[in-house]
DNA sequence: ACAATAGTGTCTCTAAGACATTATTTT
DNA sequence: AAAATAATGTCTTAGAGACACTATTGT
């Protein structure tokens, strides 16, 4: 009976000046030495796979509680290591725009890139890591249209406005403002309003809110035929 | 760096009779002995995890290639298995009516259980099998509104009539016979007539259909709001 | 004839998409 | 004043849900 390694891996997204951008890190020794990959790490022997996943989501941002993090599916090719035979639980975290990530402390630097570089093919990435991330892409694309997780990427209180710029970020097309913002203030349980105002991007003030307590959107809101 | 075991395991669907159906093996050995289970069993050194899962699917049931096959998620709790540490790929398949368990070739016996004695607690499972097969539950009445997915639990050709059957065994529901046959047969690349018709179920012979090349519905069919 | 299932059509209502208009701020 | 963004309202149309009605079989 075979033993494996088992490696948590994490596909780790915010939205930085309007654009979607992912969690990298340079790989300091070989394999792959020099090559960008997806922040991971071995599982301990007595830790939880959600437990691992935090905590190297931890290591390698200043991100705290709350970010939300979900398991994205496992990958374990035969060959995918060339160290030994390792299976790795494949994580999606969604993260604040602000958030930093923290020079490596276990022999890599963290830096955010650009998705788009990535899709382009400007960013090749270690061991299965592309295959991984494509795949966390578009569960984070598919997610936005039927849950109310964009504002995982919002910081606490956030505008209908930046809300909607989330969307257009991760979808890479542009949302007619005014039935977005019809369809995110009527979709109740979506967005709680705090009362308070904010006019950080000039123009007339628009009013905050807070994550509501919905978890399905339905109907949801489509990416598909707008414009 | 801690070794693990790594196994498959497998939530297989099926409707007999009109019910939602899952596979179950009996343990025969230590630990959970004569406990159900689900089936499943180690990956091989050199196979890939679908391969394994495969391989165990075809073990246990008659079924052959062409069968539904999805990655449902990992499952590595510290003590979830107490010969040690183990992490599961669970696996969710989705397999036509007819198809017969295997009498046990590797220590188990397999049989169709419902899906409505599991959830009405009165088939426990081994280990974290439970949570795992709620989960594969789930992931299925899901899936059935945005994908034409439903078609998997069908035989080659099949009537809307058939079809309608499996969205109401699954989700539990009546749904209305001339509104579903409106929605699956105007939805693009969901159904292709044969041009044939049947009737098994007396009164009107209805068409024969088989699937069609459609990937995701869109819109959906909603198992929200309707009795 | 009657029961059963298949299939079509009609009506209403919700919500998406397109777009006009007003409101409130900064420059 | 002009530009920018927020917020509300109107119109059209697609599609869900409810349900009447016709079609074609077996008993």
């Amino acid at each position: 009976m075979q033993e494996f390694f088992v490696t948590v891996d994490l596909v780790v997204l915010t939205i930085r000046e309007g654009r979607l951008e992912v969690l990298v890190v340079e790989r300091k020794y070989p394999p792959f030495e020099g090559s960008w990959a997806l922040p991971g790490g071995y599982v301990g022997p007595e830790e939880d796979l959600r437990d691992a996943a935090y905590r190297e989501l931890s290591e390698e941002t200043s991100i705290g509680a709350g970010v939300y993090l979900e398991q994205l599916g496992s990958y374990g090719a035969p060959w995918r290591d060339p160290r030994g035979r390792t299976v790795t639980i494949a994580w999606l975290a969604l993260v604040p725009g602000m958030a930093e990530p923290t020079a490596g402390t276990d022999a890599s630097d963290a830096a955010w890139r650009s998705v788009a570089d990535f899709e382009s093919g400007a960013l090749p990435l270690a061991f299965d890591h592309g295959e991984i991330l494509t795949d966390g892409i578009e569960r984070a694309r598919a997610k936005l249209e039927y849950s109310p997780l964009a504002a995982a990427f919002c910081p606490p209180e956030f505008t209908v406005g930046q809300l909607r710029a989330i969307y257009e970020a991760v979808w890479g097309t542009e949302l007619d403002p005014r039935n977005f913002h019809r369809k995110v203030t009527r979709s109740p349980g979506f967005l709680e309003p705090t009362g308070r105002t904010s006019n950080v991007d000039g123009g007339r003030p628009a009013q905050l809110f807070t994550r509501g307590t919905l978890d399905v959107l339905n109907p949801p809101i489509t990416r598909a035929g707008q414009l």
